[in-house]
DNA sequence: CGGGTGCTTGACTAGCATCAAATGTAGTGG
DNA sequence: CCACTACATTTGATGCTAGTCAAGCACCCG
């Protein structure tokens, strides 16, 4: 699928990262450090990937040196794909991470629905649209805990690998806001944070956290509202 | 009018890649008059559409009642393709406009570049997720102001078709704010607003909009960056 | 032990939302 | 022609929220 060469050239890493490698040969993924780079924006884009373990971030800096997290990617997410043949982001590993690339221009080789990728990238991006600009801060957050409990379905206390400034740059906050906004979760009793760095969270009342997540309307008063608009169009 | 061309159900089609083409049939235009519905959540979605004259406005409604839009589709733009077959969004004319629909078909007439749609779109998001996030009032609609500038190169003065409420359910403001913006860009010798409801810009300065508007890093300074990482993760 | 890092908390301030009212324009009817 | 309504926009006054600057805490590691 992709050459060994192809990787190295567009992670942008040095060869002496992949020294666990030597089976890479076979087993075509990537394994990643925190924070090592996996392509930086200008760069040619020569494969899409694939997130086995652990997280990515897209992300992007502003002419003032901002950055700005695009979007977190989990285990099964899709990232790399782009409009032109330039990276317009840069992608790096949050913790330790596990990708595998597919080289996105070989028509037979990668059996890959491009266009359900993008779609769903898509989604991904107008959901955070409404997360970010309606919403208080407290309500960002707890829309982000609620993001990344959905990628634990199943477990009751689960690691968000990202730290606040990672979260705070993801919301458009600051750290501190984002500290306050755990903090009064935690007063709220509606999560428990655990570990060294606090990033282990334990959902005490998950209807409680949802409550505070602005949705959009439910299937019910959008039948109205259709209805309304037609008759109105209608006449 | 808009049930009529309403059939064939088109969204993903498994199994395409990198150009997934659509086969798709041109039907006839539509004229709409302003705030007309093309369509809205929870339809099937039957047909993507280009914009061919005027405006059309894509938002989603919260449970709160509140609004947002997601983008404004001018001349030439495509929107309404979904990731499933259900519509998540509501669409409008913003004032007189023409749209046309394609539907699939397997007499393809006009080949559509799906892939290319979903992608283009993705990027108008992501762009938009940077103008929202990182900046202030007055940015932002400086922002907007240079969006609705760059539809029209060639003309001193156009009209943004959009309501003062339009443009804060846009940004993520107020109607209030987005007023004092535009006064302050008037007194700031940036644009002069012409007509009766005031949507008529004549763009006295563009370099002093410009550099309201925050961007990605420019490619130099993104130079510097990649290799900064290079050596970081280096040594 | 000291220095580094990441998280939290406190005090203060700037900026936007909110509520309220004024302005300007078009359309209508006397 | 003027009074009146309707609507979109603008302006003003006030309060709250989140950013800013600063400090403190907990933990790790050399």
């Amino acid at each position: 699928m992709l050459q060994d060469h192809a990787i190295v050239k567009h992670t942008t890493v040095p060869g002496h990262r992949h020294r666990a490698v030597g089976q890479t040969v076979r087993d075509q993924s990537i394994r990643l450090k925190a924070d090592e780079t996996i392509y930086s924006e200008g760069e040619h884009a020569l494969a899409i990937y694939q997130v086995e373990a652990g997280a990515v971030r897209i992300y992007r800096l502003t002419t003032s040196g901002q950055r700005y997290i695009l979007s977190f990617c989990g285990k099964g997410e899709w990232f790399g794909l782009e409009t032109g043949n330039i990276r317009t982001d840069f992608a790096e590993a949050v913790c330790e991470t596990s990708i595998r690339p597919f080289r996105a221009n070989q028509n037979a080789a990668v059996p890959v629905d491009l266009l359900h990728i993008a779609l769903m990238n898509l989604a991904k991006a107008q959901h955070k649209q409404l997360v970010i600009t309606e919403q208080s801060a407290l309500k960002r957050v707890a829309a982000f805990v609620c993001e990344m409990a959905e990628r634990h379905p199943e477990d009751a206390e689960f690691d968000m690998m990202m730290s606040r400034s990672d979260i705070a740059d993801y919301l458009g906050l600051t750290v501190e806001t984002v500290a306050r906004c755990f903090t009064k979760l935690r007063e709220k009793r509606i999560l428990r944070l655990n570990g060294r760095l606090q990033r282990s969270v334990r959902l005490l009342d998950r209807n409680g956290l949802m409550a505070l997540t602005v949705q959009s309307s439910s299937s019910r008063s959008v039948k109205r509202f259709c209805v309304r608009n037609y008759l109105e169009t209608k006449r």
